[in-house]
DNA sequence: TATTAATATTTATAAAATTCGATATACTGG
DNA sequence: CCAGTATATCGAATTTTATAAATATTAATA
């Protein structure tokens, strides 16, 4: 758990807000458009949508997401699915409460 | 309490040191340089002493940390007392437990 | 009042982060 | 193999952040 760089991923407010989308993804997304279900996580396109940003720019912010540790990705195909790490992000929240 | 301010306030590890020597400036500070006590918290002179930056560097870090809320300022005559913001802290990390 | 000390502000520069277009890669279906 | 789709990476432009020297401000003191 790299705190620096956790910290770092997190002082964006369209990376936060890319969190709170994979918490609840049903509440975003019409859920018939990813296969039926969120089970594999959200891929990277849906998020673009969600996001008004260009697509490069937000593969970037789900690379830095990823480098920090705080989502997950896996691949099926041509898709990337991305799930948040709940036991890193309450790792995290954990460890500010210790050190903060 | 705005969190994009806070987050980027936390996003640069001399900043959040800092916070940690204002939770204990005893373990850092010999406390006879002090005025005796930390009653009052610590002066920017002290902290600018334990961070191997400028001084104005260092009043500059202060000075983020002041304008997210994290920490306090009094002034008794030519000194600026730094304290933590116990309440904002821990508010900030009640909301990451919400929201993120 | 002149001097010194503590801190803040200004200014300049370098480094890092953000953004996006273009391109590359990888997979799928025909 | 080719065309289309999804995603990642590269390169450049722009913005933000970090740093420090120089200067300004404010208070204490000789």
């Amino acid at each position: 758990m790299d705190i620096d760089v956790i910290s770092k991923a997190l002082a964006n407010p369209l990376r936060r807000q890319i969190l709170q989308w994979l918490k609840e993804p049903e509440q975003f997304l019409p859920v018939q458009e990813c296969g039926g279900s969120f089970e594999r996580g959200v891929c990277a396109g849906h998020i673009e949508r969600l996001g008004k940003v260009a697509q490069s720019t937000m593969s970037n912010h789900l690379s830095v997401l990823q480098q920090a540790g705080l989502i997950n990705v896996e691949k099926y195909g041509q898709w990337s699915y991305f799930t948040r790490n709940e036991a890193l992000i309450q790792q995290y929240i954990e460890h500010l409460k210790q050190t903060l």
